[in-house]
DNA sequence: AAAATGACGGTGT
DNA sequence: TACACCGCCATTT
């Protein structure tokens, strides 16, 4: 199982309504610092319909990244859709953070 | 084989 | 709070 075996199986993982950073993402995979290089997994990802890399945003929530059709906005629209709380192009980690054990 | 790149993160200013 | 730098990892050239 490689590193990067590991990401996808966890980025697959993450439920309908949460997002996951990539530092969660590195961290789960056994590789804390490599939050860089789980991005460079999710823009080349072989498996895009499998792995929902929209469901991936930078530690404080930004969307940066996505590639796609209509780039942020989309990925913002996609976020909201699945009923995670999105502000200002940012998610709201508080309430759709994937894994978070602290819940008030 | 070495250097450069990139969907990051943490720290300093 | 916002911007700039440095460090990290895998991939590409």
């Amino acid at each position: 199982m490689t590193f990067k075996e590991k990401v996808y199986l966890l980025v697959k993982q993450i439920p309908k309504g949460k997002v996951a950073t990539y530092g969660q993402i590195a961290r789960l995979a056994g590789y804390p610092k490599a939050a860089r290089a789980v991005g460079y997994f999710m823009k080349t990802n072989p498996f895009t319909p499998f792995v929902p890399c929209h469901r991936v945003v930078g530690t404080d929530g930004s969307m940066i990244g996505f590639s796609g059709k209509g780039g942020i906005k989309t990925k913002k629209i996609m976020l909201i859709d699945e009923g995670v709380f999105v502000i200002n192009n940012k998610v709201d980690l508080k309430k759709s953070k994937w894994n978070d054990v602290i819940h008030i």
